[in-house]
DNA sequence: AGGAATAAAATTGGATCCAAAATGATATTT
DNA sequence: AAATATCATTTTGGATCCAATTTTATTCCT
């Protein structure tokens, strides 16, 4: 929980990579002893957003583009994969929802445009259409690497480019395409275009981060939560 | 450190799947205070050998048989993904190495049957093979991943049913052809036989699963690591 | 006697405390 | 003046302590 709030400062670069994480001042800046603090980056480091060395701490983890490129290499097999597994598991219902996501996504881009305030909720129909599909494959793995890749810092789900009309256009697309190779049962090829999907993600993601600063990467952070609360069991 | 002891402990079976892990008793036991026992418990619950639930402790994982097969799954396909990977990446001095293992499975296996003696050091070849794979693929995730697989009891590979000569032969016929494939740099051949190498060794331990009880599946544990020592910096 | 309510024991989670190690600063020597 | 050595400060890692919650045992009531 206290982990939850220190992933998402990571996540949101407020902590620069490479960077000493002080115990006493984030405990402080957190409000919590260290004691809490201390499970939370074990916590992480075990999942790989900070590195521990042995009587020096924590720190935040540095991610190279070669590793940024391999968690996208990664994450596009497992979601082709997803796709394959989730083919014989289709129902109407499924397949409903999926739609569903595609019409949202047809709505928030209906003017040619995607407006500011569509930024997150954008955001959150891509999540969610990707995790349903994961979902209907019924590996918890999958899911589980899945989250873990988008753990890495611009690999996010967090990290969408707004910029140019017709690569998000081409995207949303691509979810339309997949949603129909699932329906009919075709997996295979719901998971090329997957592939491809995440693939092209990378190699755009790769070429902004060459040409500009990597400050100009928008990160549109989800609403407050007032969704996703998970069960909080309070004594009267 | 003290969380490595733990997981052996459980991946051995000594813990059993849904069991309370008592902290006081725990930390006892393992010589330590609660404060590093509840340290390494937080990375366990992390990566997902044990659950966590509030005020109520940390308890074993318990792994149902669909979710086994899932590990396969996956890891089917992420060791496949590493030989594609690993082919340009060819050297010879890589083709070398995973011939030299090859040979000494054929050394351990000359006799026309798998000694008992020779049982752990062909657990760790198998072990180092699959290992340097994913370390010529130069992707990261994908040995983070697969080592993950394996911390699932009974998908690990501390695991391998020895007492069919004929399963073992054609594994380790595998073996040789994904070498022979990788050294003339065919990637996709070389991850097809993964993938089957894979994908039969979880149809062949789910069969045994559900035929014999588990009891009787071997844990080979690695012989007393001399080797596989971490960087350990010590004064005077 | 069975079940609800209450009390006692045990266990967890967080805070504080202390020793060992690392970092940084100052002094000393060449 | 530069390099080394010594000392002080900071920070980490582990142990202990305490409050809050859960679990277990007992008592009481129907």
């Amino acid at each position: 929980m206290v982990g939850e709030r220190l992933r998402e400062v990571i996540l949101r670069g407020e902590l620069q990579p490479g960077e000493k994480l002080h115990q006493n001042r984030l405990a402080e800046q957190l409000g919590v002893s260290r004691t809490p603090l201390r499970t939370a980056l074990a916590a992480l480091a075990d999942s790989g957003l900070v590195v521990y060395e042995s009587n020096c701490g924590y720190r935040v983890r540095e991610f190279s583009p070669e590793q940024i490129r391999g968690a996208f290499i990664v994450r596009a097999e497992l979601e082709a994969l997803a796709c394959t597994l989730a083919a014989p598991n289709m129902t109407d219902a499924f397949a409903q929802q999926l739609f569903d996501f595609v019409a949202e996504g047809d709505r928030l881009l209906a003017g040619g445009q995607l407006l500011e305030d569509n930024h997150a909720p954008y955001r959150e129909m891509n999540v969610s259409f990707h995790k349903l599909i994961q979902t209907i494959a019924g590996n918890p793995w999958i899911a589980d690497f899945v989250a873990r890749l988008h753990n890495v810092p611009l690999t996010s789900d967090r990290i969408i480019l707004w910029e140019h009309w017709k690569i998000i256009h081409r995207s949303h697309d691509d979810h339309r395409r997949i949603a129909e190779a699932l329906s009919h049962g075709n997996g295979m090829r719901a998971g090329a275009i997957m592939r491809e999907h995440v693939l092209f993600a990378m190699d755009y993601l790769l070429s902004q981060l060459n040409s500009q600063s990597e400050g100009a990467l928008r990160i549109v952070p989800a609403r407050a939560n007032t969704q996703n609360r998970k069960t909080s069991k309070r004594k009267p």
